[in-house]
RNA sequence: CGAGGUGUAGCGCAGUUUGGUAGCGCGUUUGGUUCGGGACCAAAAGGUCGCAGGUUCAAAUCCUGUCACCUCGACCA
């Protein structure tokens, strides 16, 4: 009793999402345990709840990849610096981000040797020698790893110096298969988002500004957070014939002609665990996608000094388990009720259930859903497949509340000042001309870039530029990004 | 990397202007009472004041450098 200063300061250790969004990340992600910062620049430490929100999301991604025929295999961490200088574009795109081992030892090698910011030279060399005919072809590999790229403003998630991630790596004898490629694999991304992680996502084209350095065409889908800012949540590359052509991927065709390999990448990464944390979270903190939270019930037997109470939370948490569900029982009795009901909300936990001794009295245990915050009794007969309903519509909730979201800030604009406007709380949707110079002035006036330009083009909103008024050639998404 | 801000116990903060024995709340530990929305009582532990130099009889406090975080730019998944 007249504690109620301090009831408010355990939630207000979380500074409000309304007052400092970016604060407010901050606080999430370290207060729920997802991470910690590491002693070294720019570098964060995954901790366990973190690692097992990843590890879900590995294991989806991962079933996906087997099924559209990829494998896994393991690169080395190291390229040297004749290898990674071969394809011009690629070398200029990551040269200052690039960090150097120049020591062995005690002795200076000979040639320094760059610590992979992303793995496309060493496929490549690899696919030179392994690629012989079409018979070889094509060669779908995908790495789970971590790699490094020297960034002048890190922040956990979004954009550390180094960060785990996969990468795909396919080569194949025609274009039509690696242009088929890439869309696949964006559609496998996407279908992950938006599925599994109840992201919605705009997939598109990016400009040739935009692009990735080497590739020839790049596609990326793109969410919103909850400050309207874009983050880029995957991409996938189509390289045609710019890789093989440098590192000497050649084959004989059925015709016995020498040609080059077409090749594609694709790559998503723990930034995804920053796109949940900012795009569902909310004043509790966070809010985890039922299909991937390390936990999806906690279980919190209420009054267990009380016979039967703890026994009967036992059973019901292996009763789940055997369902196939990731259940927490937590019959720790240092907290109270209360604080345990704060501390599962502000680790996103999707659903909790209460079970005490009224409630087995009338066979049931009290839900709570966290997205909602709805509760309501379920009945413990047949409670497994309840839960498992319950889940599925909490995904759901989540996926749709999260477009309504992104769909009430997108705007449409047809001339600058309404761009400006528009990026200053969301994505801006225009018609563009297609040329660098308005991108780089839309850049340079708003602070905001190009995202993707939809696959499906319908609905221009004018047929001029908004930028410079001559001839619209795409419909294009503007915003500020991550 | 440029401009501005912050850094004192695990967390949140006071103390810095004007140098003079390191403070508060929460948390933690131990014992007890509690337990259906952030419990209570009692006792205890815990800090080379981000780090490295310097000035001084004396530095959390003044000076220099450096690291990390936040905001705004430039660069990027």
């Amino acid at each position: 009793m007249g504690k109620k200063n301090d009831k408010q300061e355990f939630v207000a250790h979380i500074t409000p999402r309304s007052e400092d969004f970016s604060q407010w990340y901050t606080d999430v992600i370290l207060k729920t345990d997802l991470v910690d910062y590491a002693p070294v620049r720019g570098c964060m430490v995954i901790k366990p709840y973190g690692y097992a929100l990843w590890e879900r999301m590995q294991a989806e991604l991962d079933k996906r990849f087997k099924a559209t025929g990829h494998q896994n295999v393991a690169m080395p961490m190291l390229i040297p610096e004749s290898l990674l200088l071969k394809e011009a574009e690629h070398v200029e795109g990551f040269a200052p981000e690039v960090a150097w081992v120049t020591q062995g030892g005690n002795e200076v090698l000979p040639e320094r040797l760059a610590i992979r910011p992303t793995s496309e030279t060493l496929f490549c060399t690899m696919y030179a020698k392994w690629v012989q005919s079409w018979r070889d072809l094509p060669m779908k590999y995908n790495q789970w790893c971590s790699v490094m790229r020297w960034e002048k403003t890190t922040r956990p998630f979004l954009r550390t110096s180094e960060f785990w991630w996969q990468e795909g790596h396919t080569i194949h004898a025609t274009p039509e298969e690696a242009q088929e490629e890439t869309l696949q694999m964006l559609e496998v991304y996407r279908d992950f988002a938006e599925n599994v992680l109840a992201l919605p996502v705009l997939t598109g084209r990016k400009t040739d500004k935009e692009k990735f350095a080497g590739a020839r065409a790049t596609y990326s889908m793109e969410a919103m957070m909850q400050d309207g800012k874009a983050l880029q949540a995957g991409t996938t590359h189509n390289f045609g014939t710019n890789f093989s052509e440098a590192y000497g991927i050649q084959f004989l065709s059925k015709e016995g002609k020498l040609e080059y390999a077409h090749e594609t990448s694709w790559g998503t990464s723990t930034r995804l665990i920053g796109a949940i944390v900012m795009t569902h979270g909310d004043e509790r903190g966070l809010k985890l996608p039922p299909r991937v939270a390390p936990i999806q019930v906690v279980i919190l037997p209420i009054a267990m000094h009380k016979e039967g109470v703890l026994e009967r939370a036992r059973a019901l948490k292996a009763e789940l388990e055997a369902a196939g569900l990731r259940v927490e029982l937590d019959d720790r009795d240092t907290y109270s009720a209360g604080w345990k009901f704060n501390e599962w909300e502000m680790k996103g936990v999707p659903v909790r259930l209460e079970l005490g001794p009224r409630d087995i009295e009338n066979g049931v245990a009290m839900s709570m859903r966290r997205d909602t915050l709805e509760k309501k009794p379920l009945e413990l007969d047949g409670i497994a497949d309840t839960v498992k309903a319950l889940l599925d519509d909490i995904h759901t909730t989540m996926f749709e509340q999260a477009r309504a979201f992104r769909d009430a800030h997108i705007y449409t604009a047809t001339t600058l000042e309404e761009l400006e406007k528009g990026v200053q709380n969301g994505f801006v949707k225009a018609a563009w001309c297609g040329c660098r110079e308005c991108e780089d002035k839309v850049k340079e006036l708003y602070n905001a870039s190009t995202r993707n330009m939809p696959f499906d083009q319908s609905g221009m909103p004018s047929d001029k530029c908004v930028v410079c008024g001559k001839p619209a050639e795409k419909l294009i998404y503007f915003a500020k990004a991550y």
